[in-house]
DNA sequence: TTTTGATCTTAACTTTTGTTAAAAAGCGGA
DNA sequence: TCCGCTTTTTAACAAAAGTTAAGATCAAAA
């Protein structure tokens, strides 16, 4: 619950009181195993979900089975706030490593957000940041190359996972499998690993067992016309970028 | 404002003390000319934005030329919600037609929510339907192949532009460039060009002067595998004369 | 350790989409 | 009406990404 709380301070000022009533919804914690769904595409949004450890994507399926990962929810993300308009999922949530999160009764939660205008506020933010990350997803899709999806995509990835954090993280621990990473960015899993490779090559990144180091941030960044304004951060970003030049030690994320 | 109405009358039941709450905002119209910015990436979102007539779009520049279109405005669609998170824009909005929109003070807004209850849940309905739409976006130009994507595309615009209308509208009056299509779902003029030369010669649709008409729904809606449940209509006819249904089982809208 | 199944990589080849360019069509204003 | 502009279409060619397939690698289970 931490994370999630680091991140909405990134927004709001945690106060004790908005704590409080949200303590008092008394959301049960649910362990989910890697690769279970959380929700069904065709379900009934009941409840509000928060991430506390682990991955999980949204994903939609077409009839002749083509994938496409909408998001990557990770430690602190909210969904579905869709469930307060009472609506059936049109996709579905299936988690990546074993995941742990928060279920909130949706009527208890919309009392809270009465009761509470700084918390109704917190989510409000967190909505509108994941809408950001949405339409940034519409752009990496349409315009831009393999190899500028794939950077972009581990550029924000390690933005995220270092917000949730709290500081600053190096390398990225991905829990994903090439066809993942294809089915989030349009791409086969074949053409994901062509890319990768040459990535590798022209020393942009490295991996070793699963965790990916990218070499030169800043001129990944350059490379795919990374801005990470889309993310609305506040300092932690500026001042993490500036730690990170004066050569602080480097950080493995982990995940659950 | 009758279009929008219209459009949340879909999900909520439009009352007395809503209309008139809302009407106590004290919104002014203002009108656009076609190809004029209304929200610049970087401005700082003050207003929410209710549109009245016209086609506006919501899109990103990269810093190379390339444009992505994110997603359509059409008459009742409200943006920014994001302006009541006090954030700045990483988008920018445009017209394609002249436009008349209304411009809500985004804090007179969030009173009008505390005011009416019923006033807040349809507009979050309407933010749910409008990230669903992105999502929707997004497997488009992830897992479509081009002629899916216009296909796919048409069929939205048309459920769209019919529930707005209030009945169903069989030719769409599309304000788009080839430019527009492609900067939508990713591709490039002269394929979307190409592509729907070859819809024409294969009678999926027709063209005369800027109106398309698509001669067989079912059949494109299959050949596109679009299904409207992202679109979270009730079906037009039951809009008409009855409100929201009860307990029976929701309607699923397909096609005509 | 060895085995097994999944994932990753690489290569050769195909298909789709992008690029460039030039001609045709459409459209509003003189 | 013609003119000048923008948009659309078509074609030939180039590049990017998809497909198929086979071998390599990795990690968990025996």
């Amino acid at each position: 619950m931490k994370m999630f709380w680091r991140r909405l301070s990134q927004y709001v000022e945690v106060s004790d009181d908005m704590i409080e009533a949200f303590d008092n919804l008394g959301g049960r914690t649910r362990s989910f195993k890697a690769g279970e769904d959380i929700i069904q595409a065709g379900d009934k949004a009941d409840y509000v979900f928060v991430i506390l450890e682990g991955w999980a994507v949204r994903y939609r399926l077409l009839e002749d089975g083509r994938r496409q990962i909408v998001n990557f929810m990770l430690p602190g993300d909210v969904f579905d706030l869709q469930a307060l308009a009472d609506l059936k999922a049109d996709h579905s949530v299936t988690t990546l490593t074993a995941v742990k999160a928060s279920m909130l009764d949706s009527n208890d939660f919309l009392n809270a957000l009465r009761q509470s205008g700084h918390l109704a506020s917190a989510f409000w933010w967190a909505a509108v940041q994941e809408e950001s990350i949405l339409r940034e997803q519409i752009v990496r899709v349409g315009r831009r190359s393999a190899r500028e999806r794939i950077g972009h995509l581990l550029l924000e990835l390690q933005r995220r996972l270092s917000m949730a954090n709290g500081n600053e993280i190096e390398d990225i621990a991905l829990p994903l499998t090439r066809t993942d990473i294809a089915d989030a960015l349009g791409l086969t899993p074949v053409h994901v690993s062509r890319t990768m490779s040459a990535m590798r090559r022209a020393d942009l990144i490295s991996e070793t067992r699963g965790t990916i180091h990218i070499v030169n941030p800043e001129r990944l960044s350059k490379l795919c016309m990374f801005d990470a304004d889309y993310l609305h951060l506040k300092q932690l970003s500026l001042v993490a970028s500036r730690q990170q030049d004066d050569g602080s030690e480097r950080q493995r994320v982990n995940t659950g």
